[in-house]
DNA sequence: TGACAATATGAGTATATGCGCATATACAGA
DNA sequence: TCTGTATATGCGCATATACTCATATTGTCA
């Protein structure tokens, strides 16, 4: 029989959520949307210029991205602008560059580099 | 033209790591798989039963995760045993559940609940 | 060496999704 | 209302990947 969930551990249907917010970040294009937004909000157009990406790919994204809570939308006219809805995510980034940082370093370093 | 990215600004080539490693974990049976080794290392056996997926199933995952520098393994006999390698994982998993809670909490309120 | 157990992997299928193209929708100004 | 601009979206294609089944591989023990 499985082993005994330790009481502290996530719901099976947390988990799926926790899955669903990864899955959001984990497209390098979605990540680059986010980044140019990081000082200061843009509209789709600007977005595009940014990115370099297609404007229907961009607006896809940034849908997806929206969906998540991770940005927050506002009409202005002609124009939608775009902002990070929760700042957190920069820390979550930053997290998982430390964490490739270490892995990397100790490879250099058993590579004697 | 783009604008100019900040200097603190990730490049693509990171940005593109990072995406990876977030892919990694957008996932629901592999965050099982890392719940299950949270408090002690596991053999596959063993995991097939904590998460209720099959054997190749539960094989691959641990091979992406293992990849990923995100768990570890060391054969006995038989059989391999595999363990977290990388514990800020479950920070990460942790800041995104305060994450997902703020927002479902901010949603509740909203709707009066 | 033969039988068995644990794990990994090749092949095939189903599903998800990123992308581009074209077009629809929403809004502003003349 | 007509035109042009900004954004969103339907559709189809190509690709990635999770899953299952069957089998290969690796190691143990008699």
């Amino acid at each position: 029989m499985p082993r005994k969930i330790e009481p502290s551990a996530l719901s099976d249907q947390a988990l799926e959520l926790i899955a669903t917010r990864f899955r959001v970040l984990g497209e390098a294009s979605r990540l680059k949307l986010i980044r140019a937004l990081e000082s200061e909000e843009r509209n789709v157009s600007q977005l595009v210029e940014d990115t370099g990406l297609t404007q229907a790919n961009v607006s896809r994204h940034l849908q997806t991205l929206t969906e998540a809570g991770i940005l927050g939308r506002r009409k202005e006219g002609l124009n939608v602008i775009y902002f990070i809805a929760d700042h957190g995510i920069f820390d979550l980034c930053k997290h998982v560059c430390g964490s490739l940082q270490e892995r990397f370093a100790a490879n250099a370093k058993a590579f004697g580099g």
